[in-house]
DNA sequence: AAGATGACGTGCT
DNA sequence: GAGCACGCCATCT
């Protein structure tokens, strides 16, 4: 079985251009319901090489959860944009652009034993 | 080892 | 909307 880290890396992957998706739903889509905590922390921790589309995932109020202080808050919602998914106030209309994650592909994803990274040594 | 922290979520005032 | 209380749990002090 893949590790949950690995779990939530594969879905947040799969989230289109011009979409976004909440952490509670990666959480519960890499079947970890209720730890969408640990997609957010897990996010940040995942290897640069995977290129993940952290700017896609969101929280559940459609808001973007970083402090505007931030220069990742900036990055973000510039990355947004420029996919097209309107950003007024930090804020997202999940109703339009919420993700419908492809049952196969998940599923295949998800299924795939094979490590989507390398990392010398570890694990 | 024990307590605090957080790119969160739900539910209730 | 704005707070607050909890639940969650790997990491950091």
């Amino acid at each position: 079985m893949l590790q949950p880290e690995e779990r939530i890396w594969r879905v947040v992957g799969l989230i289109l251009p011009g979409y976004v998706a909440t952490y509670g739903q990666v959480a519960a889509l890499a079947d970890l319901p209720g730890r969408s905590r640990m997609v957010s922390r897990w996010m940040g921790m995942a290897p640069s090489s995977l290129s993940l589309p952290w700017h896609r995932v969101i929280n559940s109020r459609g808001r973007i959860s970083i402090p505007k202080s931030s220069e990742f808050y900036s990055i973000k919602r510039d990355r947004l944009l420029a996919e097209g998914v309107q950003v007024l106030e930090g804020v997202v209309n999940l109703k339009k652009y919420t993700w419908q994650p492809d049952q196969v592909e998940l599923m295949f994803a998800l299924d795939n034993a094979e490590p989507c990274w390398e990392e010398k040594g570890s694990r």
